[in-house]
DNA sequence: AGCACGGGTCTACTGTGGTAGACTCAAATC
DNA sequence: GATTTGAGTCTACCACAGTAGACCCGTGCT
């Protein structure tokens, strides 16, 4: 998966199928109008559009995704990193922190993460 | 500031005027044409747009931002954190570090951040 | 007076995300 | 056989990022 970064629309729209994959196109199409606001079309557009890309597929009715929630995440997180903060997660973090705190599980939790990834 | 998403451009344009400014609009067109390939009108263009917009400022000739590195970053990362995330700094963090490892001093650099920024 | 030149605007084309109306087609139903 | 219904396509409009060519204007050089 070559790290692109996707629009609001594709997110929003692949939220939506990671949420209830495998979907009947139908049962999107409503899902769409739902929480979306969109028409059949436009959600049959995003469908055709995406499948194109070779993010979702459409097959015999039957809605799945082929990029998983975690890839997206991970190539979405690589990338602002990598264009923003020349890569740097400690700067990434001094931007996002700024005046924020944070609650001690959050910190706990962090600092878990943190070993688990350490090298070595 | 408005937690407002930048693009592409408006970002490469932003990272070249933070790196000189000020910066005399003439050697702003010269800069613009060496390192984005830009040709004059592009950059007036971007200027005007951009000025438009509140993101910087032209006057007699002089170019000055008026959003400062640090906000437009604390943005974006909160723009992703929050869209891509649902603002939860830690799920950010096991999607970015997924396979990856990190040096011990990045590691304490980053437990440092996150001690201070504890509440309490 | 005339010209070059730098600063700056106007207009406009291209691509594409976002959105949808009109329509086709096959299967189910009456 | 005729009609409804659900799946899916085609075409198209709008907004806007990205990009640039043509042009205007004032100032200073010749």
């Amino acid at each position: 998966m070559e790290p692109k970064r996707l629009y609001d629309g594709e997110l929003r729209f692949l939220n939506i199928i990671w949420a209830h994959e495998p979907v009947a196109s139908g049962e999107l199409v409503r899902l769409c109008l739902d929480e979306l606001g969109w028409k059949k079309s436009t959600t049959y557009t995003m469908l055709k559009r995406m499948g194109e890309k070779g993010l979702v597929q459409n097959e015999s009715a039957t809605v799945t995704s082929l990029v998983s929630r975690a890839e997206v995440q991970a190539a979405e997180s690589e990338s602002v990193v990598q264009q923003t903060f020349a890569g740097s997660l400690p700067r990434f973090l001094v931007a996002f922190l700024g005046g924020k705190t944070i609650s001690d599980e959050e910190a706990e939790a962090i600092k878990r993460l943190i070993d688990e990834h350490r090298e070595g």
